[in-house]
DNA sequence: CTGTTAGCGCTTTCAA
DNA sequence: TTGAAAGCGCTAACAG
């Protein structure tokens, strides 16, 4: 019924060895030979079967995708991005979801792409080293997106340096009571944000000589409910907050909404910083740091391919270098007073 | 270095076909003979080659998922769901993300999933014959979220009777200057629902002898961004709505910063009711249209595989129902007036 | 219940 | 520059 590799041979005239090599463009075939078996290929809408190709090639141009969630703005925003990287270079994305740490426990049991990818991406969970040894033992190429690890391509940020960066400005505004909401550093789904972003924080107030406060760290589960109901209990504090770092935007929604909800003014009587200048940030006139996920990910596909299309010992390269992307602080609403008037 | 089949059958003291058999978990495998394959296998930590099975069965296992966006709500929640239930069935998920129209135009040319997928999920675009038709030419069982079509499996809400009640409920608070912020209806993407919301707008205008008003419907394209210009716009009327009906809750937070911006309370001075009730729309106090997504996605999926499983006459069959899921309209402050006190 | 034997539709030597 | 032929690692009759 569909056209395979012996009908389009036929129809031009050649052995089904010409027709492989004319379609996929190798060298060494006459102009006007592969010119038939194009023509032929069209005529009768060819395309070769995939599995016969990978079977007999073991290259399966697939490259597996492992996220964490995927509707969460980061990884949403990654997913986008790999696939167009791969569409481009005719490659397929197996995508792999992990949801739960139920989810992500069968996935590292099973490996389901076992004999299935040329590669694998990670985006940003922070692996055990039986799970590193797990992919490791995939035997193929291995791309991370903001986790870093000698032997694996990767590309991310300096969360510290970007944190501190953010609470550096806060600080600079005069503020010293300065609220930190958090992701869970023992969260099952174990993000590498958490851990480096609290650093970095602290490092900035070490800086100026305040003590860690533990009423002024929360955990806020990278939620807007759990941004909103740490704001809620910093506002309850005798001594509360002047400003609060969100490690996350949509935590420092909830706290923006959470201020308004107390009668206070974002910004005027409580600062607020986010992190990752998501599209609602700009809604909410939020202070943030930008990160482009994009590039990251592109960063590490790019690379990933390459990695793929060149040698053939693929079992960690140490060589390869961890790409570190600039961030950039958007100063809004919500960090700056009366007169910036945010909401 | 991988273990294959002829590896684990020699272990087993079996042949090739029993190995097949026995881990496939086919009938006819006396008890023991299956023990002992599958410890063979264990012990070998052998899985079969996917494509190699591919090959000599025609059946893929895999499904392919196309989508128009992945960063939207909607559709990161489809593909979370899809993903999940195709684990849990052995199927493999093939992301397809159309992008823009560049890419929808390359996506139905090249049908990049010829050959490499046994069915085709697709969401929430309005397809054009041709496009159906290239579907049609996969040869393969189509499911379709929020679209219907004679002869394709789908699953999704009923537009317009939604959007209707959601209305009905403004008109019964007393509104009859209704504002309505919508989808392009001529967007180069194509989406059913600016179409379907729209008419129940209408229809609920008409159901009390209100004219449609050009002034009172607005482009919103399905943005924060489009919504908060359109309310900009109908804030500048003279004579200004006193509710407004946002076709997408991403638009709904859009119409609500605005008018706070302008100075007036959602609520009380101008209602909002947005559409689809995202997580967000809690935290904006946001009236709307609660709409089962993940219900949808999961429905589909589950009849896609049923059909794959069953008969072999995969080319459509006209008595696949359409299955309508029901909505449910979520009442927040937003459109409460003054003690409702949103913010 | 189990083994034998053809393929599945390509890619890839190797020769010509 | 091209063709013949041997697989790639499974599944699926068919026999027994």
């Amino acid at each position: 019924m569909v056209a395979s590799i012996e009908d389009v041979a036929r129809r031009a005239g050649v052995s089904i060895a010409t027709v492989s090599r004319a379609l996929r463009g190798l060298p060494d075939v006459a102009a006007g030979t592969r010119d038939r078996v194009l023509t032929a290929a069209n005529e009768l809408n060819y395309v070769a079967s995939p599995f016969a190709a990978r079977l007999a090639s073991g290259r399966t141009a697939t490259i597996g995708l492992v996220v964490p969630f995927v509707n969460r703005w980061f990884f949403a925003e990654v997913i986008a991005t790999v696939e167009a990287e791969l569409r481009q270079a005719g490659f397929d994305l197996l995508l792999y979801n992990l949801g739960d740490e139920d989810g992500r426990r069968r996935f590292f049991d099973e490996m389901p792409m076992r004999k299935r990818v040329d590669g694998v991406l990670v985006a940003s969970l922070v692996l055990e080293d039986a799970e590193f040894d797990a992919l490791t033992a995939l035997h193929r190429p291995v791309g991370l997106l903001g986790i870093e690890r000698e032997g694996f391509l990767s590309a991310g940020i300096d969360d510290v340096a970007a944190a501190r960066a953010a609470v550096d400005h806060l600080v600079s505004l005069g503020h010293r009571r300065i609220g930190l909401i958090g992701g869970d550093t023992d969260d099952p789904m174990r993000f590498t944000p958490p851990l480096h972003r609290r650093d970095g924080y602290r490092h900035s107030l070490a800086a100026v000589g305040v003590e860690p406060d533990p009423d002024l760290e929360r955990l806020g589960y990278f939620t807007v409910e759990g941004g909103r109901s740490a704001t809620r209990s910093f506002l309850e504090l005798p001594d509360r907050p002047t400003a609060i770092f969100a490690e996350s935007d949509e935590m420092a929604y909830g706290a923006i909404r959470e201020i308004y909800r107390s009668g206070l003014v974002p910004g005027e009587e409580v600062a607020v910083m986010g992190f990752d200048d998501q599209p609602f940030a700009e809604l909410m006139d939020l202070s943030t740091v930008r990160q482009p996920v994009g590039v990251q990910a592109q960063d590490v596909t790019t690379r990933l391919l390459a990695r793929i299309a060149g040698a053939d010992d693929d079992d960690g390269d140490p060589r390869d270098p961890a790409v570190v992307l600039p961030t950039e602080l958007v100063l809004r609403a919500s960090t700056q007073g009366p007169d910036g008037a945010s909401s």
